[in-house]
DNA sequence: GTCAATAATTTTTTT
DNA sequence: AATTATTGAC
């Protein structure tokens, strides 16, 4: 174990007031960069390595499940000794947990499935189905989106306010949705956190359990949380109340899923015996790169306000690069990572929308750049992959008839939607579940030999799989059932190169259970399903592989790399236009890129085009509103060698020559100039056509 | 019930 | 441009 002073060595004042606070409730409120989430490791290695404090009596709750093994790993280094019984995740694995547990509480036996979005959106369109709602005018998204936001706010149907004939139908359409959940023994990711909600404060053994237990409740990226969380930390904090939460105001991106900002502004109303502590001092950027982005910060109004400060060196200058479209963004973003000599774990290029990768990903690719793509299609979300993981979830719970609608008729048994139609009949009347009418489908009149015996053939190797549930490892399990139903042979037989990488996916598929089971205490399938589920891309983000990180600025949060590329940075997509009515939103995406600059140590590149490619055609788009509220002497710009010129600007053209940019006239596509050149004469050309180039500084004329 | 052609829709961010 | 839903032929 660290010797304590060794322990309180890395950290410099404040930090150790944070890190050895005795009990009692802890605010640490710091900007970006300042060691909050060190701050928050060594609280637990000190609260267990010093402090006697028994790893099972701690719960730490990261936003992410990489950070929570990075949490892990930290805490391992400072420690040595067991610290398997801490719990350490994200909100939704540590709601997981405690409803496998005591899940029956609230109705829910403990082999539940979680549904994804795409599950809860057939089930939406089932229901919208039966209650003969047209998808036309009740956007199933639309009301997907307005449920998870109620579940968010803790509104169920009943509280959900009905104002006009829409509502009135979300309403109908919630309720259905809630009980076929229940029907289905199924949980969305929304309900993960909010079953633990009606757990906690409807069965006061069950709170005395857990608050008795966690004697200490860490919480990190605070600001980020959103009502359902933020009750689960009052539940499960109310005994003890040693809750001990870090974050930043000015880095609360997640307001679109219901995070809510005053979770954290009101932490010291909540609990008014609180001690808070702030972290000035930034220790990742350069100077310059945190002046910009607290000029950037400075304009939102009603933050908690920090002034951070630096002993790193000034640092160079931010570089604006000013592309012509995103291919050339692209372009440009590459010289200036070749130029710059370093290793490619050095950069990553950040965006705001996935969609953006691709021109980035093929410009890479030409280029012979090794890169990695966090986000975007998941491997989770192929077909294949869903539809392996539907058999095992049917398995596992056998009232799921999400998955096994899935997967009845894939690999192709023949059984389409009368059939299945039939089958759920007979269920409705029987009140039994989908998979139970297939077990007794003897009973089931009018349905052909040949169906029939499709289904048995289905129900034998779901049988088979189901008596070994507990017996086999999750690998082994789902290869018996990939043989038994053939999944990979009919892949075989289509012999095209797009069943080949689907094959390549089940494969893989089975590799990551092979190595779930090497990592894992629990190397059952049930263990296995629950963290794919709660699997996401930055969790899969191997850092040190030496390659370009591509991701989203939402998935960067709370990392770090010596040099950032923030691309597209236009009004109408960086900040997005689905923000520029709401004052609000407006200040969330202004956050978002306070927080996209200060993952940066040593360089901030800032790229945009004059033109992006949208709904198939070319649009012109504009500066973010943003960069103006960066100081101007922060940065050098960067033209593109297909660049606009500007008044003044000596160009040379292909047949006559160099000339001084005179006027300028019109936009987007059709923009014409007015040269004068050396020889005296003036003449307007269209831009698009000429191909003029900017000259050189040996051709510099007066 | 299956498959292929055509029409419609899509881009905000994600646990 | 590309994915997904719908329609219609077999
Ligand atoms: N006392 C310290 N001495 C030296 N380096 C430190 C100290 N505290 C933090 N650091 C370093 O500063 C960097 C930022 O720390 P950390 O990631 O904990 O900050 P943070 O406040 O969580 O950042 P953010 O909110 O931006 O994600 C890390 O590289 C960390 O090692």
């Amino acid at each position: 174990m660290k010797e304590l002073q060794k322990l309180l060595a890395d950290l410099n004042p404040e930090q150790r007031v944070a890190v050895t606070w005795p009990e009692g409730p802890v605010l640490i409120l710091a900007g970006a960069g300042s060691g909050k989430t060190r701050v928050l490791a060594y609280r637990i290695a000190y609260l267990i390595g010093h402090k006697g404090v028994k790893p099972q009596n701690v719960l730490a709750v990261t936003f992410t499940n990489k950070a929570a093994e990075e949490m892990a790993q930290r805490v391992q280094n400072l420690l040595e000794g067991e610290m398997k019984p801490l719990w350490l995740g994200t909100f939704h694995s540590a709601c997981v947990r405690i409803l496998r547990r005591d899940g029956e509480y609230v109705g829910y036996a403990r082999n539940f499935s979680i549904f994804d979005e795409t599950d809860s959106l057939s089930i939406l369109k089932e229901i919208m189905k039966e209650l003969k709602l047209s998808e036309r005018e009740y956007n199933p998204k639309a009301i997907r989106s307005r449920i998870s936001g109620a579940k968010n706010a803790l509104v169920g149907p009943e509280g959900y306010p009905v104002s006009n004939r829409y509502t009135e139908q979300v309403v109908r359409v919630y309720a259905a949705y809630n009980a076929r959940l229940r029907q289905y023994n199924g949980l969305d990711f929304d309900d993960l956190l909010l079953k633990v909600v009606e757990l906690l404060s409807g069965y006061e053994n069950v709170k005395d359990i857990y608050s008795d237990r966690f004697r200490h409740i860490l919480v990190d990226e605070y600001q980020d949380t959103n009502r359902a969380q933020y009750l689960i930390v009052q539940l499960l904090s109310s005994k003890h109340r040693n809750i001990f939460v870090v974050g930043d105001d000015d880095q609360s991106i997640y307001g679109f899923r219901g995070a809510d900002i005053n979770n954290i502004l009101d932490f010291e109303k909540d609990f008014p015996d609180v001690k808070t502590v702030r972290l000035e001092q930034n220790y990742r950027s350069t100077r310059l790169i945190l002046n910009a982005a607290s000029s950037v910060v400075r304009n939102n109004v009603g933050r908690m306000g920090k002034e951070l400060w630096t002993e790193n060196e000034e640092g160079e200058k931010l570089v604006l690069i000013e592309a012509a479209d995103e291919e050339d963004e692209a372009m440009m973003i590459c010289e200036n990572l070749f130029r710059s000599g370093r290793n490619l774990r050095d950069f990553v290029i950040l965006y705001r929308t996935n969609a953006q990768s691709r021109p980035i990903e093929e410009t890479m690719r030409r280029a012979g750049l090794p890169y990695i793509v966090v986000g975007g299609m998941r491997f989770y979300e192929r077909k294949e992959v869903k539809d392996i993981i539907a058999y095992m979830r049917l398995v596992v719970n056998p009232k799921d008839s999400v998955s096994l609608k899935r997967i009845v008729n894939s690999p192709k048994r023949g059984i389409g939607p009368a059939v299945v139609g039939r089958l759920e009949r007979f269920a409705g009347e029987q009140g039994i579940s989908l998979y139970e009418s297939i077990l007794r489908i003897e009973e089931i009149e009018e349905i052909q030999e040949r169906y029939m015996n499709a289904l048995r053939g289905f129900r034998n190797v779901i049988e088979k799989a189901k008596a070994s549930v507990d017996e086999l490892g999750a690998a082994e399990l789902m290869s018996q059932m990939i043989d038994d139903v053939g999944y990979i042979r009919e892949l075989e037989q289509e012999r095209t190169r797009e069943a080949g990488s689907r094959i390549e996916n089940v494969r893989e598929l089975l590799s990551s259970a092979v190595s779930y089971e090497e990592r894992a205490t629990d190397r059952s399938i049930r263990g296995f399903l629950t963290e794919v589920s709660l699997f996401t891309a930055i969790d899969g983000w191997n850092e040190k592989q030496e390659a370009v990180t591509l991701m989203t600025v939402h998935n960067a949060k709370g990392l770090e790399f010596p040099v950032v590329f923030i691309s597209g940075l236009e009004d109408g997509l960086f900040p997005h236009s689905s923000s520029f009515e709401s004052p609000s939103e407006l200040e969330e995406e202004r956050r978002l890129f306070y927080v996209s600059m200060t993952r940066a140590k040593e360089k901030v590149y800032l790229s945009h085009a004059r033109e992006r490619t949208r709904f198939g055609g070319p649009m012109p788009s504009f500066p973010s509103r943003f960069l103006k509220e960066i100081p101007e002497d922060l940065i050098d710009t960067e033209k593109s060698k297909f660049s606009q010129f500007d008044v003044g600007d000596i160009v040379r053209h292909p047949d006559w020559g160099v000339a001084k940019v005179l006027r300028l006239e019109g936009d987007g596509d059709d923009v014409r100039a007015v040269l004068r050149f050396e020889a005296g004469f003036e003449k307007l050309v269209m831009l698009k056509y000429a191909g003029l180039t900017r000259a050189s500084k040996e051709d510099q004329w007066g």
